[in-house]
DNA sequence: AGTATTTTTTGAACGATGTTCATTTTAAGG
DNA sequence: CCTTAAAATGAACATCGTTCAAAAAATACT
């Protein structure tokens, strides 16, 4: 009758999350508010801080919900059979829908600014390995030239390149591409890399001696 | 006698654009606090709301002045003679410098999200056209196919691509790229999208039709 | 079953923060 | 010098996140 309590503990704790995951998805991250998400939930306003630490380890924990589903959709993208730059370009394409159809939760990812001392928790930096996952093994296929460790760092630099693309597009109509050209544009984009970065005979890759 | 007092009164606002420009040098945008910035600009609380709207429009004049800083920074950076490619590793080495060298007031400047039911004001957003104002010579070397508009567009998307990759090395060791590689992964991203981005006769730009 | 002990829940209270406003102080005009 | 308009002031307010002593509930023990 011991696990009567962490059975409850446990459940208080999901509906927490499920209550923040809903207000972020409909108001966004910076209108979340800590008397919102307990009423919702169904608790007292302390109860919050008995299931976590505070309102920071909450959203991590949303965020880490959104990152799987993310990267399941990543995963979902990817063709049984087809060319590197084929399947880059699915994943670039997976990636917008994500994004334009999870605009709040997704820009609540990369919102997470933890205040001056700490910092966030290594379980959850870990989790954003599944953001480039994908993109390694065509990316080897393009360059079979770059060792392992080669390979994460470049993509990582065509994941954030896109992820770029997106985020000045969806969240501010600064220098963002309008949105009804983003998924034309986030093609263009892996297109020309897809040919950039095929090693040339003539030019060598200059970061990757 | 009557432009004595308009005199004050720009001083003071003059001080507090200061004073607020270099807090958020020091400590970021999220621990910006309009009792420090009052306190640093030698004044009472109360004398920030009557020189400027809010907070939020305090930090747009902070935001301004460095993009102004950084569109000189990206417009010496031009050489005065060189191939489209150069110039474009040109601006992008200028942008990474520039980002490093002022992290908290280039980030403030992509950090303004404006509560609900407000929006960032015109002449603030038109600003940031200087951001992409010097790629589109050497992209329309690069590709004189495209008219006005998809080179404007197609800049943006460069832009944002580069931008993307300063920001998730920058801010989050998430998945960005280590420091030290930053600069050179920059430059590999620009060379794969300079060559990638030359038409070529099998494969016509499918976006630009 | 009844009592003691531990855990959980509660919501009032606290400190910090952005913003307002009645009051005071300063400056301009006659 | 006096009148009047403008500006400066800082106490007060509303809204946050967070804490904590007290009450309630669950568990353990005899």
């Amino acid at each position: 009758m011991e696990d009567r309590r962490s059975a409850k503990r446990e459940d208080l704790k999901r509906r927490l999350i499920d209550a923040a995951e809903k207000l972020i998805e409909q108001n966004g991250l910076r209108d979340l508010k800590a008397r919102d998400i307990t009423s919702r939930a169904g608790c007292a306003l302390g109860a919050l801080y008995n299931a976590v630490q505070d309102l920071d380890q909450l959203v991590v924990l949303v965020n880490s919900r959104t990152l799987a589903r993310l990267g399941q959709a990543l995963h979902d993208a990817v063709p049984t059979r087809s060319t590197p730059e084929e399947t880059m370009q699915a994943l670039a394409r997976a990636y917008v829908n994500f994004a334009v159809g999870n605009v709040n939760l997704w820009s609540s990812i990369f919102s997470l600014r933890p205040p001056k001392g700490r910092d966030v928790p290594d379980w959850h930096q870990s989790e954003f390995a599944i953001l480039i996952q994908e993109i390694i093994k065509p990316l080897s296929e393009m360059r079979p030239d770059l060792n392992a460790d080669q390979l994460r760092i470049r993509a990582q630099t065509l994941f954030a390149s896109v992820h770029g693309v997106v985020q000045m597009s969806i969240y501010g109509k600064y220098v963002g591409t309008p949105s009804e050209l983003l998924e034309g544009e986030v093609e263009a984009l892996v297109e020309a890399l897809s040919r950039g970065l095929q090693p040339a005979k003539t030019a060598q890759d200059q970061s990757a001696r």
